[in-house]
DNA sequence: TTCTTCGTCAACCAATCAGTTGAACAAGGA
DNA sequence: TCCTTGTTCAACTGATTGGTTGACGAAGAA
């Protein structure tokens, strides 16, 4: 594999089609016409959209017929939420470290930090 | 190019360079320069790099001479989780439905679970 | 002033991606 | 058996991406 699984997921999820996909999945399995049905794209680009979250390892799909019933696989966001918690704390706690200050603003979300405040970095 | 800061967010984080970039910024803010040296990519390819991050809200800019201080932005990162575990969670609970509705069926056993008795909130 | 450093912009190239259409295949139903 | 349905495969197209090189602007150093 030439690139590695976090980098399919979060490519996999980067596309608002295929979240809104994850986001039906995730409230009960569906087949790949179910899937299709409510966009105005090709049922194969649907189908493609859906073997890219499979390669991720998002979604695996069980033989039911002719039908493809898909089912979201939730543990693999896990992978994404590690890495994620693992520098956002990291840099919580280098801010933290910085100034008194810097830490009040982490309460107030949706402010954006002015930049003056991040002087001397700590490299 | 429409795309919300969502799929920015994503786009930007599955690039395996651009994870490591945010993985030390979060230690501390740095240069362009001073990011750019491990890489044995040019100069302007990190540059582009940092640029796709500063588009997607996850990188701020501060002008410092010449250079330009490079800080992260880990407040962003909650617009990710909070999506991953609204659908996540969502998922967790149908499982511990259909769990329920597949113990329920073990009386019947012999035929596959039809797809329609996964559907948790579907109508 | 001129030189050097730092970062970005512009243009280009190759690879990948999201979409298309048409064909193939697999499985049930007539 | 043939026909229909559900899905994927193959080939193609246009847009985007990640990289390159070359040139440029901004700001400190000589």
């Amino acid at each position: 594999m030439a690139v590695d699984q976090l980098s399919r997921i979060f490519a996999a999820l980067a596309d608002p089609t295929r979240r809104d996909l994850v986001a039906r999945l995730a409230s009960g399995d569906s087949t790949v016409g179910e899937l299709a049905d409510p966009y105005d794209v090709s049922v194969q680009a649907v189908s493609k959209h859906i073997q890219v979250l499979t390669d991720a390892g998002l979604v695996t799909k069980r033989k039911d017929a002719q039908r493809r019933a898909c089912h979201l696989e939730a543990e693999v966001f896990e992978m994404v939420t590690t890495w994620i918690e693992r520098y956002r704390d990291e840099a919580q706690q280098r801010y933290e470290r910085l100034d008194a200050v810097l830490a009040e603003m982490q309460h107030t979300e949706g402010s954006p930090p002015p930049l003056q405040q991040q002087q001397g970095a700590a490299s």
